[in-house]
Parts: structure tokens; C-alpha cells; sequence
DNA sequence: TGAATACAGGACTGAACCAGTCCTATATGT
DNA sequence: ACATATAGGACTGGTTCAGTCCTGTATTCA
């Protein structure tokens, strides 16, 4: 159901790598840092660049940072950066001869919208800062699930998180 | 990111569709009612029914009646009917030199569980009971009901994308 | 029993999409 | 100027998806 392309995927790995540091790091050597093809990594990095999520910085000892703050970056963000926005259904976008206009589905695709706004709220309450630093907290929230890990996360994150 | 397949929405409309009442319906007259083309109904609903979602009635005054009652079948159900389970990062899947040996990058991987958790719980508190009946719950907590609710969701979630 | 109905299960195909590469600009620091 | 690095497309092989079709099996009813 949750579609999660490799590009994606690197899309995250990438933008967590980004958020250990504030240092501009070229392309080239977060393929090398994080395995993934060359060429591949730098298409993703000017995805996001261009979605806002990195910046970029040209010519000799330049590379990629974050944008913003790794806590201010949901993780939806990233997601939306490489896959486009989140997929409505079909109904709103087929001028032809739409079901909408005279059947009662019409009430059942809209719902969809609630579908989509619940997914993308759970995903928007996920920063890159959580994804930067799993050894900490995240692992433990996954394992545990309780306030202790809570509380673990707050604390490696000194500023807050934003949401 | 979600991406809905084409058959995933039709999924939920047939779904929802047998919602309505408690008689079995057969294939084809679904596929008038829905305007699904017949034979991608027929393999729609094979499919829901091998989920155990729908159960199904053959021979003559056969056909599909929800397997359980609408508000205990979760839309995330009906969805990864469709789609299969969940896609986690392929970092499990992968038997060759994992990155997750030597990297720090599988723990940034690990994460996608807990994405993945977001969204299977967000779905989940949908059920089939909510998409059927729209018009006496579920829009009003959007927004209105009928194509009031159209035009404003529309006017306030402007992501409508034309493909 | 036999005919009609309706689902079950796969095989198949054309089209769309995706991962990945490569090439040519353009900007920047030394 | 020159080396470094991103920007932006064009292109390709492979995979997946939407949709159809065919054969088999179960059920009802005359």
C-alpha cells in the first residue's frame, strides 16, 4: 500500500546523512558514504534541491546541506520530494464522463481525501532529526514504544521538535 | 508516496459498494453499478476475496457479500488487499553485501518501520462502515455534506493534481 | 440429469513507469 | 584560466500495472 521506491528511500538515507552535519557535502561523496551509485545519488540530491528540501551550493568546495533545520523537516517532506504529491484518486482528474456526476460513488473516492490526510499527517510528525539519530531513541521507540523513549528523543534533540 | 493503484481504488468503491446491503451481488451487476469494466471487477473482487475481505457465493444466485460486517473491515485491509503488505526499505530483502553491516545507515532504514506503523494505524481507524455512509458522519467531520463538502475541500486542500 | 449461472485461477499483452546512466551547460573558488 | 560541483535533460533497459481472455469448478433450478 505504501508505495516506498528505492528512489525514496535514498531520497531519506541522503537527507539523514545531510542532517549529522552543517558541512556541504558533494555528491560524490555521500555515494560514498552511503553505497549508493554516483549518478544516482547526485539525481536524487537535485530532486530534493529542487523540492527545497537541500540546498545547493556550486563550484569548488561546494555540495548539498539541509535547507532547514533537520527538525523542521517532516518526513513527508522528503517523501513528497521524489514521489510528487500524494496521490488523490483518479476521480477529481478525469474530465471525461466522470462517475461523480450522477453516482453515489462519487461520496465513497471523496473519502479518499481522508485517507490521504491521515496518512500525511503521520508522516508529517516524523523529522529528519528523528531519522538522524536511531541509535539513541528511535530503535528504542520502536522496541519499547513507551514515554521513556519519548522523553530519550526529546532530550537528544535539545531543541524541540517543532509539531 | 501513497500511491493508489487504479485497482486499489476500485477495491474500495466495490467494497464499499457491497457495504451497502446485505444481499449477494454478482460480479457483473457490480461492475454496472460501478462502471468498472466487468472483467477487472471480476479480478478486483477475486482478490478481495482471497484476502478474506469479501466471501463469495458461486453458481446461480451466487456472488460477493462482504465477509464480515462493514465497521469491523479497516480500509488498510482492503488496501493491502490489493497492493500486498506493506513495503519496507528493500535493506531486509536483500541478501547480497547488505549495507547494513557496515553502515550506520541501516538504523536511518530501520525507521521506515516506524513509518510504516504511522500510516498501517492511520488507515486502520477507517473502516468500510465510514466510507459507505459519508453523507452522516465522515464528510461532516471534513467538512459539509454533498457538493458543498466538494467545493470546500477543494477550496481548502488545493492539491488537485491533473495527472 | 442437464443447462444456465457465477466464481476461481492463471496466462497473456500493450502501455506506462521506474532505476540508472550519461552528456552538456553553468556557477564558483583558487 | 582551471578545476570542481551542481543543473537540467535525454535516453534506455527492465519491471510493473491495467485490462482481457480462457478454462475449470461449484451451485441452482427445471
Amino acid at each position: 500500500m505504501l508505495r516506498i521506491s528505492k528512489m525514496t528511500d535514498y531520497a531519506v538515507v541522503l537527507a539523514t546523512h545531510l542532517a549529522a552535519t552543517k558541512e556541504p557535502h558533494a555528491a560524490r561523496d555521500l555515494a560514498l558514504e552511503t553505497q549508493i551509485p554516483e549518478p544516482t545519488t547526485s539525481k536524487v540530491l537535485k530532486q530534493l534541491s529542487r523540492a527545497g528540501v537541500v540546498a545547493s551550493q556550486r563550484g569548488a568546495k561546494g555540495g548539498y546541506t539541509l535547507a532547514r533545520p533537520a527538525h523542521e523537516i517532516g518526513i513527508e517532506e522528503v517523501i513528497q520530494a521524489i514521489e510528487g504529491p500524494i496521490a488523490v484518486t483518479e476521480c477529481s482528474d478525469e474530465s471525461t464522463d466522470s462517475l461523480c456526476e450522477y453516482e453515489p460513488n462519487c461520496g465513497v473516492r471523496a473519502n479518499w481525501q481522508r485517507i490521504n490526510h491521515a496518512v500525511h499527517q503521520a508522516l508529517s510528525q516524523i523529522t529528519l532529526a528523528d531519522m538522524a539519530f536511531p541509535f539513541v531513541d528511535t530503535l528504542i521507540t520502536i522496541a519499547r514504544s513507551g514515554k521513556e523513549a519519548e522523553r530519550a528523543r526529546l532530550g537528544e534533540s535539545p531543541q524541540g521538535d517543532a509539531h
